[in-house]
DNA sequence: GGAAGTAGGCACTTCAAAGTGCGTAACACA
DNA sequence: TGTGTTACGCACTTTGAAGTGCCTACTTCC
């Protein structure tokens, strides 16, 4: 009977700590940005639609379709795309028109707010470039010591 | 026979993307940061050992026992801490210092690039107390129009 | 008239991360 | 002597997210 008391103790205060979670907007940010596609799709529409996302992120936000995503984004399945939009959109990060034309087409662009999480990754580089090698750095070692020592 | 030809096609272009993703500095931050028990850990040890750390994050760093990490955390499992703690350790953020006391005593403290990284995520909670309202408000808007509408 | 392109929806499957329980070495205390 | 604590390691299981294939409606081009 009392064989998951444990379990049912944790499950407790996770459930108390899961709500103090899903308070802390800084989780909720954590949530949203650290999202493969996402960081991904921000980055193709805040920049120009040229593929260079790891360089610099800059040129002029411009409306992308859908079909140009796909292309740019090369790996990404239809369903990710088009889910990662959905909720982008959701959250009112992007915009998405459709035009009744020939065969519909679907543009998607950056609203202010999504320039504004836009500018902040772009701050959010700043810091991984000035730290995250030493971070790789300390890896490297760690793992060198592991095997080696 | 041909069957997977999509599917080869795209795992050649993730596979490059992937490598291009392997290199970017913000993208490796983000995969380190975005974790659930890393940023618990980080506001535990960052701010004093009380359990505030919603609020500011305030309060002066100290080290930490393992068992206070566990209770302070509460919901997390014994593997999961160890685990993060680890990879803490791994990434030079935290140092662990085992004393051979009675039962033996280990204590975790964030390192100078540790503190740096939680100042970081400070920053971070300052965006996301600015705007993450707006995004919540935008995708409740969203989700009524969606039932509603 | 059938293939192709556009922007997806739907359902099945897989896969890795997280959860969960159990074991451990050393010592202290009852 | 056996039970408790500390700080874990190991192995099994679960689960939820991502991947993948297959479908649509409409049109245009060959």
């Amino acid at each position: 009977m009392a064989t998951t008391t444990a379990a049912q103790q944790r499950a407790q205060t996770r459930a108390q700590y899961d709500v103090f979670l899903a308070e802390c907007p800084s989780r909720k940010l954590l949530d949203r940005i650290s999202d493969k596609w996402v960081t991904l799709i921000l980055a193709a529409l805040g920049s120009d639609g040229s593929h260079r996302f790891g360089a610099d992120c800059a040129g002029e936000p411009r409306p992308l379709r859908y079909s140009e995503l796909s292309r740019l984004l090369a790996g990404v399945s239809q369903k990710m795309l088009t889910q990662t939009l959905r909720s982008l959109e959701r959250d009112g990060l992007i915009t998405r028109t459709a035009t009744p034309t020939v065969p519909v087409t679907v543009t998607y662009e950056l609203t202010d707010l999504g320039v504004s999480l836009h500018q902040m990754m772009r701050g959010l580089k700043g810091w991984a470039e000035t730290h995250m090698d030493e971070v790789l750095d300390n890896r490297a070692t760690y793992d060198t010591r592991a095997s080696a020592g």
